[in-house]
DNA sequence: CTGCGGAATGAACAGCGTTCAGTTTCCTAA
DNA sequence: TTAGGAAACTGAACGCTGTTCATTCCGCAG
């Protein structure tokens, strides 16, 4: 029979309409302006009845940045393709870089909110970023090989310093950090270029990362103190 | 007569008691877990009568992002000093990202928090981070003219580069967007040591910073595609 | 001592996330 | 066809938030 099929669905569906709701007015209003009175009113339902389909407010969010963690994932694949390794390299942290101008509260979503300490290993989204990490980083891997980049380099801890280092304009830029005329594009194009002639130059890196499946990897202890360069 | 002169005094008074009563709890508990009720509580007034020394919360943050850049530039401070330019440069990034961390709540009022969309140029605390910058970037200059940077480097560019590309492992690091066990601050130092690697290698920038008291040098359009990089 | 002005207050408004007793709805089983 | 029961949904409430405003209080000036 199917019955149980129809209510599924219909659960479903009315689950995937809190989720459109919840999207359409933090992508409009922002994050901070997304209320579940407001999300009940446009679904027409009461507030009450979204708590049988999420456990609270965080939990919608969580999914939506794991929708997010998608949408970054397809912007980057589509701006992937260029035959120079360290072209599509850079063509795909360029892309990162415009997900952070474009879907703004989707990537403050992502890589910067801080309502919810649980952004740890047990939340999936934290699973589709090393999925999509990982993607980079065989690019990287193929720009090593292509002799772009040196091969001392581990794909792995190149991702994340280009990672980290491209946060950094991407957030002053939403968030408005930077004076008045200065242009975060340019500085994001800066920032990138510059990471990629430092990785280049083959400078020792101490990163550990911690490998999908390896996290037997025991990691150094963190000095305390000023790094000592002994390069 | 000393009336008018005891009022001020009072007044003074209690306006930096409601600042002390906002930073330690937002220290304590974290910018989200501040509210009005809890400093008036704090201070034995009603939470009406804060509406008489600050126009709103927003009003007593920014107050507090103030501190903050006063905090950092002292932080900073005790950093320098290194005889090697270079290597005073490096302690002094190193103090900023250390200061992220040790300072969590105050970096991200400083430049995370998206609450105000008015950190603008009207912002008093922008004042205060472009003096602070400015300090910075005296300290580029020095590492420029001892032969450390090339002097094509535009002291001004490579400080925001530098800020930015710092400003990212520290957002990752405090809002706990790194795997388990993976080390934030082996990341930052990969970052500043990356990233002085490729300011050292000369690539070409195309940030144009906006000079205190030089507005009116033209910023140059921001091409919409990927940057062209013409080495 | 009176009057005035600024400071402080209590109460309220509108909103928030969340909970829960109670109602409605709909499918199943007799 | 109808009774039972489970699931879905709701209205009302709790305690919290930032903010406003009429009122009260207090200290100084005349």
């Amino acid at each position: 029979m199917g019955i149980r099929e129809r209510q599924d669905r219909e659960r479903h569906a009315v689950r995937a309409s809190i989720l459109d709701a919840a999207r359409d007015l933090f992508v409009a209003e922002g994050y901070a302006n997304v209320s579940i009175r407001k999300i009940a009113e446009r679904i027409e339902y009461s507030p009450a009845a979204i708590y049988s389909y999420f456990p609270g407010k965080d939990d919608i969010f969580f999914a939506l940045a794991a929708e997010g963690f998608r949408r970054l994932d397809d912007t980057i694949k589509d701006a992937a393709g260029d035959p120079n390794p360290l072209q599509d390299l850079r063509n795909c942290w360029w892309a990162f870089y415009l997900f952070s101008k474009d879907q703004r509260e989707f990537f403050h979503l992502m890589f910067v909110d801080r309502s919810v300490p649980a952004i740890t290993e047990q939340w999936q989204g934290f699973t589709l970023l090393q999925q999509m990490l990982d993607r980079v980083a065989a690019r990287i891997q193929r720009s090593i090989d292509a002799g772009h980049l040196p091969t001392s380099l581990n794909p792995q801890v190149a991702l994340h310093v280009l990672w980290a280092a491209l946060t950094g304009p991407a957030v002053l830029g939403c968030t408005c950090r930077l004076g008045p005329g200065e242009d975060p594009d340019a500085l994001a194009r800066d920032v990138l270029e510059t990471t990629l002639a430092g990785l280049s130059a083959g400078t020792r890196l101490t990163f550990v990362p911690c490998l999908p499946g390896a996290h037997a990897a025991a990691a150094l202890p963190s000095p305390t103190g000023v790094p000592a360069h002994e390069g």
